[in-house]
DNA sequence: GCTTGACACAAACGATCGTTTCATTTACCG
DNA sequence: CGGTAAATGAAACGATCGTTTGTGTCAAGC
């Protein structure tokens, strides 16, 4: 069963990844030992410290193996938003969910865990600056993107609005057994399908609010 | 150094249950071992065997411990929106919000690491059974509550919606160093400030969406 | 054909995990 | 005071963790 070097055309470093990202995904970071990994990819356990030197090393070269692919996808909307002056809050939104969404969907793909695996690394803060840093370029032309169409919101609480948006569509589209969705499933079976669109529904109604809706 | 039975006042279970309330809400439930715990209560690591049984048993032993508690708190509002019938939405959100906060600023009662240690806990969605039936009588008053101040939602679209504020609410007030609070305090510093004025302000907006805003 | 370097494997390292065992101490009661 | 049960501490259990070591194998370059 153990295979050559090139078993089906995936180099052993690359299947790694996407097992690891798999699993990460599924159990989060601690959750998943690296016995756990190379079992699955069929090599062994000494595979992963060869070709990235450690676990936390492994996390980082999974990070820069997608960020060009999410940035690609985030790119083509915020595009077609900066050329139209008259984008609303809505279609803002859309850009934010969408990418994320047809991310978690893209099977053949094998983008299908990763935003699981986002929402896995930043379970530990300690990952925050790494992520900031490859995601800076199109979060700060969304940024832009979402202040012209929230005049309204004092930027301190656009800040936090989008810090709560980002951690939890991560969360709620890239953690389908999460405790959302645990939840529903006990209580109300059902209510996350269509799940992007009715999180575009909710993000639509939590920026229009004003900045302070007190007195 | 070590103590007799009682060194405070507090038996050690008792004690055993604050510092490992405090340990999980600050590390999640696998970032802490049993050692962690007793080294840091001063006993010995076969204290938490003796007096819960295993782990497992301890994280639902300090559940049971603190429902009540809780419980009492989420009453007093629930007791004043249900005897007000012109209760706005934004009321309503008070009375899921503030309760939530004043449980994770009260420092002398002890309470402070509860709602971090809830989030923590739903981290494994394995629990949720166990979390379902210990909050569902006052669950269900809030959802009735609810239902009366968003009659324009589709009953699934606002559970779903509950499920996201819920989860939501727990982890950013829960979870001082959390991803949320990590990401701003790195982008946006101080825009965490008056957080939970901000959260109900944030949800007012969201449950007052419509179910469906397409087209 | 021999050498070299990349790559994979099995095996073992020390550390730490949750848990168990057992002897000892403490508090209480007749 | 003596006896008993609850409570505690010290030590060790097997399992698993991330990591390291050493050996074998394969393809490419001279």
């Amino acid at each position: 069963m153990t295979a050559t070097t090139t078993e089906i055309g995936k180099t052993t470093r690359i299947r790694l990844m996407q097992v690891a990202e798999k699993l990460f995904a599924e159990r989060g970071i601690d959750g998943v030992s690296i016995r756990d990994i190379t079992n699955e990819a069929d090599v062994s356990s000494a595979s992963i410290h060869y070709h990235f030197g450690s676990k936390a090393e492994l996390v980082a070269a999974i990070l820069d193996w997608r960020a060009a692919e999410v940035g690609a996808r985030r790119a083509t909307w915020l595009d077609q938003i900066e050329s139209n002056l008259d984008a609303s809050l809505r279609q803002v939104l859309e850009a934010f969910v969408i990418p994320t969404a047809e991310m978690a969907a893209d099977i053949e793909g094998g983008g299908q865990f990763h935003i699981g695996f986002l929402a896995a690394v930043l379970a530990n803060p300690a990952h925050m600056p790494l992520m900031i840093a490859a995601f800076e370029p199109y979060t700060h032309r969304f940024e832009i993107a979402l202040a012209r169409v929230t005049p309204h919101l004092d930027p301190n609480v656009r800040e936090l609005r989008l810090a709560l948006a980002k951690d939890m569509v991560n969360r709620v589209i890239g953690q389908p057994d999460g405790p959302v969705h645990a939840w529903l499933e006990i209580r109300a079976p059902g209510a996350d399908d269509e799940l992007p669109e009715r999180l575009i529904d909710f993000l639509t109604g939590a920026f229009s609010a004003p900045s302070d809706n007190k007195s």
